[in-house]
DNA sequence: TCTGGGGTCCTAGGACCC
DNA sequence: TCTGGGGTCCTAGGACCC
């Protein structure tokens, strides 16, 4: 009996997504945009396969062929998404104590003393994810976490498998490292790929087999992690708690062009208010806050301008009053009229704990149990009444900055005014 | 008209200290 | 003729992930 990872990965996840309420779109080509509608972000096995469109395609390059061609687009739904993912896991946190989720569609979990047949026991997962939430998808069984993603690789792309696929023998291994390009190995990103292939190393095999001296010079020891794991020598831990964010970030693009100080501070606001509900959820309070503001690169004609600024808080606060404030008066400071601006966003960092952030019991800028106690409710009502039930009057009501999204579907789990019906 | 959002880790180099 | 040795902290930049 061995210690092995389990890799438990979404097919297309986004486009399966919007498949389980829309069973008509099976079998067909089918994508899903980023935020504003800018890019083509998933795409099923269909639209994979009529080879004409690269990940992350901008759309309006594109749309004319998608058309052309019967794709049925649709605009990101985090909301759907999130809660999809939700129960994906749910369902796979039944199998393993040891789990780690590694991203909205990925799932690490962990045996020390698997009895069963990993192939079988694979099978299992995959089927019941499919019953329970009607998701496909894909895993990769190994004793390390980078085998295990290239094991995955391998039995999506191999339809005889049936999505499941094990490196846990090392009889065979060889051959199927040498049919996975280097590029294809989790850590090598396009940068390393053109150096190693500069270097003479194409495939994975050949990563596996370089001498450590020369990957801890050329890649760093993260590099090096990378290889040995190849070499089924476990280097990176399954990690089951994720660690409170360091930085929090919320930005957007805008819909449309925005020139004038009031609508930028509105969406500066609602940046922040985001970002402080994010610092909320992990029971922190931030330091510092910062705001960046442009203008659209790609528009070379325009005048461009961009610029960030940041302020130290005189106590960490999460109080979205005192993080609004702070994140405006920045933009104030950096605003010039004359620009058509894109994008902005508000990052918060300097975080720690909540309970840390008493040093100054007698600043009046103190986060004090009456704004706690404010912001606990204002969560919470927005947690279950829907996000964006309550908020301040400062981000705006019309929005005319807001994201584009032209093909959106329905909240289908989350909204009782948009759950599914079914016809007779 | 139209090109996403949100993170992490590692290293090199400079400032500063003893 | 020919640069001291470390330690720590900070920042910028580069690489990666989804």
């Amino acid at each position: 009996m061995k210690s092995l990872y389990f890799l438990v990965d979404c097919n297309s996840f986004y486009v399966s997504c919007e498949r389980v309420f829309k069973p008509a779109l099976r079998n067909r080509p089918v994508v899903v945009l980023s935020n504003n509608d800018g890019n083509v972000v998933a795409l099923s096995r269909e639209a994979k396969e009529l080879g004409l469109l690269p990940f992350g395609a901008p759309f309006f390059k594109v749309q004319q062929m998608v058309r052309a061609h019967g794709i049925a687009v649709f605009s990101s739904n985090y909301t759907l998404y999130g809660d999809m993912s939700r129960r994906v896991m749910e369902t796979l946190a039944e199998f393993s104590p040891e789990m780690e989720v590694y991203s909205i569609d990925e799932a690490f979990l962990f045996f020390r003393a698997l009895g069963a047949d990993p192939v079988g026991y694979g099978a299992m997962m995959r089927d019941r994810v499919r019953q329970w939430t009607g998701i496909p998808v894909s895993v990769g069984v190994a004793p390390t976490k980078t085998l295990a993603k290239l094991a995955c690789r391998i039995g999506k792309r191999d339809p005889a498998r049936g999505g499941v696929c094990a490196l846990v023998d090392p009889a065979g291994i060889d051959e199927l490292l040498d049919s996975v390009d280097a590029g294809g190995v989790w850590g090598v990103g396009g940068q390393y790929r053109e150096f190693l292939r500069k270097n003479g190393i194409r495939t994975a095999r050949e990563l596996r087999d370089a001498p450590d001296r020369w990957v801890r010079r050329n890649m760093t020891i993260t590099g090096l992690r990378t290889v040995w794991e190849l070499r089924g020598v476990s280097c990176i831990p399954l990690d089951e708690v994720p660690a409170a964010k360091k930085a929090i970030v919320s930005s957007r693009s805008f819909g449309v062009p925005v020139e004038g100080l009031a609508d930028l501070s509105e969406a500066v606001a609602a940046y922040a208010a985001r970002a402080a509900e994010k610092l909320r959820s992990q029971r922190c309070a931030a330091g510092s806050v910062a705001v960046f503001l442009s203008t659209n690169p790609f528009k070379e004609d325009d005048p461009q301008y961009s610029n960030g600024v940041a302020v130290r808080l005189s106590v960490p606060s999460s109080y979205t009053p005192r993080l609004i404030h702070a994140a405006v008066r920045l933009l104030g400071l950096m605003y010039r009229r004359g620009y058509r601006y894109k994008k902005a966003g508000v990052m918060l960092y300097e975080i720690m704990p909540q309970h840390d952030a008493q040093l100054d019991l007698f600043s009046r800028f103190h986060d004090t149990e009456r704004t706690r106690r404010l912001m606990r409710t204002m969560d919470g009502v927005n947690r279950t009444q829907g996000r964006g039930a309550l908020f301040f009057a400062s981000e705006g009501i019309a929005r005319q900055w807001r994201m584009r999204r032209s093909f959106l579907s329905a909240r289908y789990t989350t909204r009782w005014d948009e759950i599914p019906a079914a016809r007779a």
